[in-house]
DNA sequence: CTGGGGAGGGGGCCC
DNA sequence: AGGGCCCCCTCCCCA
């Protein structure tokens, strides 16, 4: 005969006796406050203590001390309260902390009580969005009584050194900080889908490590789906399929964390090592976020990379020395590097910042080196190859031509075969090869570059800016060859 | 349908 | 810390 009430009783004594501090033999030190509980229950409840206790003394008459810096004592009374008692206080202000820290912990019950509360909120944030923006709409920074999305995300704010703000600053308050921002958008959301929930008075820093798979797809701010939907006006379809495909592998291996999202070798815990978070599957709140909230996303790596909160630290390895080897690890996936330069320049592939732009056809890279490389390989047929034959040439076996914005080499062969085929009668196949562009064959029919000297001087090497001899016709050529370009 | 190549993106690391 | 190089991977186009 079981006695279901049992349970509960064990646990509230237990609870009991954690409150009076009687046989507590562990002591969690939280960023210099102490909690005390058992080893027993922090053992059935963790996957981390599980590890940690396992591996500590065999000497059960000392009290066992854990240290923790990633999150903060109030996150982690929360999860303790939770461990004593079942319940599980989550707010709008602290669900990710929470997460993270569970996550931190290896507990995944909370883990997925977490994402269901968000995700249940982003629910019924795309349910009411509309209701919602009108109500933002309407309400003003003046009316105290019905804050708006603005002030609610204000009130929310961590930054303690950002809370005094003059009305000006209120237009560019939602990239002013982006990742108080992010952890303020969040809890507006849910606090006002969820008036029932409580606030918390702490607006502390986020703990976000929002993890995601090596080489997953972008998240796409608006301006890089301006990027993109420039893109599609150009090409026609080209790289946009790509990054589309990009992202529906994102979130399907994303759908694959969050469905195994206890067991990953990669990031688990090492008994030679410091742990590392395990796999958090809040990647799905950055997709639903995403999706739901593009404005959210609209993040400039520079602004993530200084308003990044302390957790971004993680002790990975121990070196030769035996000393701790930093390593700083993305709050959006489980990416981590060594430098925080590497770092910064990681978040834009998560920002969607795409910084430098092509001069010549307009595409947006992240990276200088990628421009340069674009620009000299599509725009200065910067390698010395025919593009037919693939020979190597150099300009005494073959010359530069040009195809709206695009230039490759070809041999004088090559160049003399696409001549008879398409060069139009009245053109001098040696300097001025003419596309008819739109034709499918007319490929190899050419336009050799015409270089005056004003040109010469603009096409320097490294110089990214292309000289358009004709605007009008520069325009209508590169307006046919955009399906060609990628 | 398939394989090769081009182009782009991202990570590691050196200067 | 930034720039740059090298390498690897993925996607797409095309033969």
């Amino acid at each position: 005969m079981e006695i279901s009430s049992h349970q509960f009783h064990l646990l509230e004594q237990l609870n009991e006796q954690r409150k009076q501090d009687l046989f507590c033999d562990c002591n969690i030190l939280v960023e210099g406050k102490v909690f005390k509980a058992h080893r027993n229950v922090l053992f059935a409840s963790s996957g981390y203590f599980k590890m940690l206790l396992s591996q500590s003394s065999k000497d059960t008459s000392q009290p066992t001390i854990a240290t923790f810096e990633v999150f903060s004592p109030e996150t982690f009374m929360v999860i303790l309260d939770f461990v004593y008692s079942g319940i599980l206080s989550l707010t709008g202000q602290n669900v990710i902390e929470v997460m993270s820290a569970a996550s931190y912990l290896q507990m995944t019950d909370i883990l997925n009580v977490c994402k269901t509360f968000i995700k249940s909120s982003l629910d019924i944030n795309e349910k009411e969005k509309d209701h919602y923006l009108s109500l933002s709409a309407k309400r003003t920074n003046n009316d105290p009584a019905h804050p708006s999305l603005y002030r609610s995300r204000r009130k929310a704010k961590s930054n303690p050194t950002r809370s005094h703000l003059i009305p000006d600053e209120k237009a560019s308050m939602v990239n002013e900080n982006s990742w108080s921002n992010y952890n303020s958008y969040l809890s507006s959301q849910i606090s006002l889908q969820r008036p029932e929930m409580q606030l918390s008075k702490r607006g502390r820093k986020l703990g976000p490590t929002r993890k995601r798979r090596k080489h997953l797809g972008l998240s796409q701010t608006r301006d890089f789906v301006q990027y993109k939907s420039n893109k599609t006006e150009q090409t026609s379809g080209g790289c946009n399929a790509s990054d589309s495909s990009h992202t529906s592998r994102a979130r399907e291996e994303i759908q694959f964390d969050a469905e195994n999202d206890v067991d990953h070798d990669d990031y688990g815990y090492n008994q030679e090592s410091e742990v590392i978070p395990k796999r958090w599957s809040v990647a799905q709140l950055e997709q639903e976020l995403s999706r739901n909230s593009p404005e959210l996303m609209e993040l400039k790596a520079d602004e993530l990379y200084t308003s990044m909160p302390t957790i971004l630290g993680v002790m990975s390895s121990w070196n030769e020395d035996d000393l701790p080897r930093m390593r700083f690890k993305c709050p959006f996936c489980t990416h981590t590097v060594k430098r925080r330069a590497d770092l910064k320049r990681h978040l834009r592939c998560h920002t969607g910042e795409r910084p430098y732009p092509c001069e010549a056809c307009g595409k947006r890279f992240t990276r200088l080196e990628h421009l340069r490389s674009h620009f000299q390989t599509i725009h200065q047929a910067g390698k010395l190859i025919c593009r037919k034959c693939k020979r190597h040439v150099t300009d005494v076996t073959g010359c530069v031509v040009q195809q709206g914005t695009r230039r490759y080499r070809l041999c004088h062969e090559c160049l003399a075969e696409a001549s008879f085929d398409n060069i139009p009668d009245d053109l001098d196949a040696e300097h001025s090869l003419i596309t008819s562009p739109g034709n499918k064959h007319s490929k190899w029919a050419l336009e050799e570059e015409q270089k005056s000297d004003e040109e010469t001087a603009e096409e320097e090497p490294y110089n990214l800016v292309i000289q358009h001899v004709d605007d009008a016709i520069s325009d209508e050529a590169d307006e046919k060859v955009k399906p060609n370009l990628r």
